[in-house]
DNA sequence: ATAACGTTTGACATTTTTGTCAAATAAGTG
DNA sequence: CACTTATTTGACAAAAATGTCAAACGTTAT
């Protein structure tokens, strides 16, 4: 519950900085209490950066496992693409963020080349030769998949200044999002 | 020169948590120095958070007033949010984590609807009507053009991660990244 | 009841980060 | 040069964040 606070502050709420003080008030709990259970905020932060990337990794892996067809396969993807951004729109960054403030090697990713991706990327491939999606290297079309659904709610706040946007607007926007990001993929 | 010493580690480096020693350090001079010429920590952040707003601000300006027919016009804006994420891949980002981090209300956007963003929007929405591309809100065409651009970049850490890419491939990926996009907004 | 255990917390200690000051140095000016 | 002004810095002070400990509380089992 403690972590689930944490990544809710962390990943939903974007706020990059919080203290351990923070996530104990959300928590409403004793900061003491937090150390309980976490000797340190490293561990906490260790922990929530690796299920952060299992619970990524394990989404990609049940979906790319499907056996459905392609065309339907990449409409799911993108539907839980925005729907996972939806809720944590700030967790990829989180991610980033964390491992570039990094010094010693604590937060890192696993290095195994995933074969589930590895075979979702013949996939694509095969699409491609069959003249379904324009020609491009099969990960730029996975680059694509994730950069049209993950983007916009990730830098939410200047969109809204940028192109003058109340909450409900940006959300309807969000929304026309899915059928419009399959049609550009598949033409 | 301070300054631009923290928009090398902010913008470039993504070291969002970076304090002013690490700042200091970088700059090579005395955390002393740098409180001298800004008083807080908090005055050189919102220094260095304006001028990213302008800087984003003046080049979208700059482009989108020019005279050049609308294609050519958007190949320009892809080459240049290209160049610009490449030279400063964690800037939205630095804009973004500081606005939700900000309890006070020091990091925000200044209100107005930029007029140069209406026009441009218009001239999408006659490119529209055209049938030079696809249907859609025209914001949703510029909100296209900053996520295909921006995003790959800002999580290339996952990217390498997930698609076991070395800095050479993935540096190579991005640059056949003009041309795809162009094609991909346009049809 | 009481013993054993897990949980919560306030008070304190330590570390990290930020901010201040006065003295030293360098650089420009009459 | 003498004089002012700008710059740099080390030493210190204050604040913020993290970490520790022992006492209090609650639950469960015997």
């Amino acid at each position: 519950m403690i972590k689930d606070t944490a990544k809710e502050i962390f990943f939903s709420e974007g706020k990059l900085h919080a203290t351990t003080q923070d996530i104990a008030d959300a928590a409403c709990i004793s900061r003491t209490s937090l150390h309980y259970y976490y000797r340190s905020r490293d561990e906490l932060m260790k922990r929530v950066f690796n299920e952060a990337v299992n619970e990524l990794n394990g989404k990609l892996y049940k979906l790319m496992e499907s056996a459905l067809p392609f065309k339907e396969k990449v409409e799911e993807l993108v539907t839980l693409f925005l729907n996972e951004t939806i809720a944590y729109p700030y967790r990829e960054i989180f991610l980033v963020t964390e491992m570039l403030s990094d010094d010693l090697g604590v937060f890192k990713l696993s290095e195994e080349g995933a074969p589930h991706i590895r075979a979702f990327l013949k996939e694509i491939s095969k699409e491609i030769k069959a003249g379904n999606i324009m020609k491009m290297q099969p990960v730029q079309f996975m680059i694509n998949i994730i950069a049209l659904t993950s983007h916009p709610l990730l830098v939410s706040p200047l969109h809204k200044g940028l192109f003058q946007l109340s909450d409900n607007k940006f959300c309807r926007l969000m929304n026309e999002r899915k059928k419009l990001i399959v049609e550009m993929l598949f033409r």
